[in-house]
DNA sequence: TCAAGATGATTTGTCAGACAAGTCTTGACA
DNA sequence: TGTCAAGACTTGTCTGACAAATCATCTTGA
C-alpha cells in the first residue's frame, strides 16, 4: 500500500511511540535515554520534532532533561484508576479489572432550569437530554450517574437515544455526534447517600459515597456535558497525579 | 545591571511569560494568537524555542494549534483550589481567600514500620520524622495532617525542626533541604471522623471528612514525603482538571 | 597516596533559514 | 448567486550549526 495519509502531527506520533516504548520497558527507570540525535534518527524525525515530544513527556512527569547530562526516565509508580488517565466510569471499572454493566437506565427530555442552564451555558427554557443510569461492576451496583446534555447537540433519533443509555458517552460523542471532548473540570466531596441514591444502589440511607460533579468541554471551550456521579465509597479508590511546584521557582 | 545568570531553560521562561499574558487577558478567549514568527520576535527567542513553550501550553489545555489556521486560546473557566495547581494545604487555604494557621503542632521521631517503610522505600527500622498538625482557616480547625519524612533527609538541628511545624513543608524542602518536589500521587476517599480525628478538629465523631493520602517524589523519582490529611467535608471543595481522551485517537 | 584542579568528550539548549502542507480569503467565472 | 481556483497566510518539519552545561579522565601539587 502507498503512503498513508497522515494528519496527526509527527511530534504527537513520536510522543505516542515513546510512550509505548516506555510502557514496554525499553528504557530502564532512572537511567539515561539515548542521546537526542540518535533517537531522532531511529524515529526518522528531526531533533526539533523529537524535542517537542520530549517536552510533552517531561510535562507529564515521565522524564527529566538536563543540559549536558542527558534525558532520564523517571521511575514513577504506575497508577491505575487515576482521574488523569481514565475518562468515564465504564473505563474506570474496566481498568480495575471488573466487568462494567447497567442495572437501570432511563432517558428523558426536560427544560434546563437555572442551575444546569448556567453550567451548560443555556437559557433556562432550553431543553436538555437527561441520562439516568445505575452502573454495576461485576454485577454489583457501585455508581449512580446522571448525565445532562444540551438537547440541540443530539439529533432526535430513537436509535441514538437508545445507544446513549447503553454505551460510553464519550465514544458516542465522538463517533456519533462528532464532538471531541477536550477536557473536563471535576469537583468532588464526600457525602452520605440520600434516600434516592440509597434506593438506587441498594444500600442503607446514610452510606458513605463520593459525589463527583464534572463539566466537560469541547475543543472550543464550549460546555457539552454535565455529569453527576455518586460513587460507593468502598468500591473505588480515586487517585490523581499532581504536578509539583518544582520546575524551580523564579 | 549586567546580564543575570540564567539557568532556567528559555523555553520554560517563555512558557511562564505566555501564562502571565494569558492570565492578564492579553489574548481574547477563543481568538487567534499572533503568528509564531511575530511572537518569537517579540519574546526574543527562536521559533523552535517558542514552539516548545506552545506545545507545553497546548498539553495543559490552554490553547490549540492547527496547521494552516493558527494558534487559538481556549476559553476555560478559571478554577481555584484545584488539585492540579495547588500544592499543600497552606496554599489551598490561602487561595480560598482565608487565613491559614495552626492550632497544634508536634514533631517526633520513630521507626518507619512496615507500611510507611514500603511507601517511602525504607527498611522497617529506619527512622522517620513525623509532623503532626491541626491546621486552621480563619481560626477554625479544618484539616488534620500527619506528614512522614525519612529521617536521613533532615539534619538534626532543633531550629530546623521548629521550622518544620510552622511553615509550608514544600518551601522548607526546597529552601532548607535542597529537595525539589517534582510530583505527587494522591489518593482519596470519603470517610467518617474517627475518635482521634474528631477530637482534633472539634467535631462530633462520625462527621464527614475527606481522607487524602499523598506520596511526593523528587526529580529522580525517589519518595521523600508521605502525607495523611483529613479534611473537613464542608470546609473545602476539591477540584481537578482532567485532560480529555480527545487529541484524536489513532 | 590522595585530593584538587584542568581538560576534553558528550549531551542538551538555542538559533537561523528554508520549504512543505494545510487553511482561509478573495476574486473570477459560469 | 453559487462554484471553483489562485494566492496569501500560518503551522509543521527539516537541516546544520554553535553555545552551554555536565561528567569522566588526566594532570598536578602537597
Amino acid at each position: 500500500m502507498g503512503a498513508a495519509a497522515r494528519q496527526r502531527p509527527r511530534a504527537d506520533a513520536v510522543r505516542i511511540t515513546l510512550l509505548s516504548w516506555i510502557g514496554r520497558g525499553r528504557f530502564r527507570q532512572g537511567r539515561r535515554l539515548p542521546p537526542e540525535p540518535e533517537l531522532a534518527a531511529e524515529l526518522g524525525v528531526s531533533r526539533a520534532t523529537l524535542r517537542e515530544a520530549l517536552r510533552s513527556l517531561e510535562d507529564e512527569g515521565l522524564l527529566t532533561r538536563t543540559r549536558g547530562a542527558g534525558t532520564f526516565l523517571i521511575g514513577r509508580p504506575r497508577v491505575k484508576n487515576n482521574l488523569d488517565a481514565n475518562f468515564g466510569v465504564t473505563e474506570a471499572i474496566r481498568s480495575a479489572g471488573m466487568r462494567p454493566g447497567f442495572e437501570e437506565a432511563h432517558v428523558h427530555r426536560r427544560a434546563a432550569g437555572p442551575e444546569e442552564g448556567e453550567r451548560l451555558d443555556l437559557a433556562v427554557d432550553d431543553d436538555v437530554i437527561v441520562v439516568d443510569r445505575i452502573r454495576t461492576a461485576d454485577g454489583r451496583p457501585v455508581v449512580y450517574t446522571v448525565d445532562v446534555i444540551p438537547a440541540f447537540l443530539v439529533p432526535d433519533r430513537l436509535a441514538l437515544l437508545r445507544r446513549l443509555v447503553r454505551g460510553s458517552l464519550y465514544e458516542i460523542f465522538e463517533q456519533q455526534l462528532g464532538i471531541v471532548i477536550h477536557h473536563g473540570v471535576a469537583s468532588f466531596a464526600p457525602a452520605r447517600a440520600t434516600r434516592t441514591v440509597a434506593d438506587k444502589l441498594h444500600v442503607p440511607r446514610g452510606t458513605l459515597v463520593l459525589y463527583l460533579h464534572q463539566i466537560d468541554y469541547d475543543e472550543t471551550g464550549r460546555p457539552v456535558l454535565s455529569s453527576h456521579e455518586h460513587h460507593l465509597a468502598d468500591a473505588f479508590e480515586f487517585m490523581v497525579i499532581r504536578r509539583g511546584p518544582g520546575r524551580r521557582l523564579a
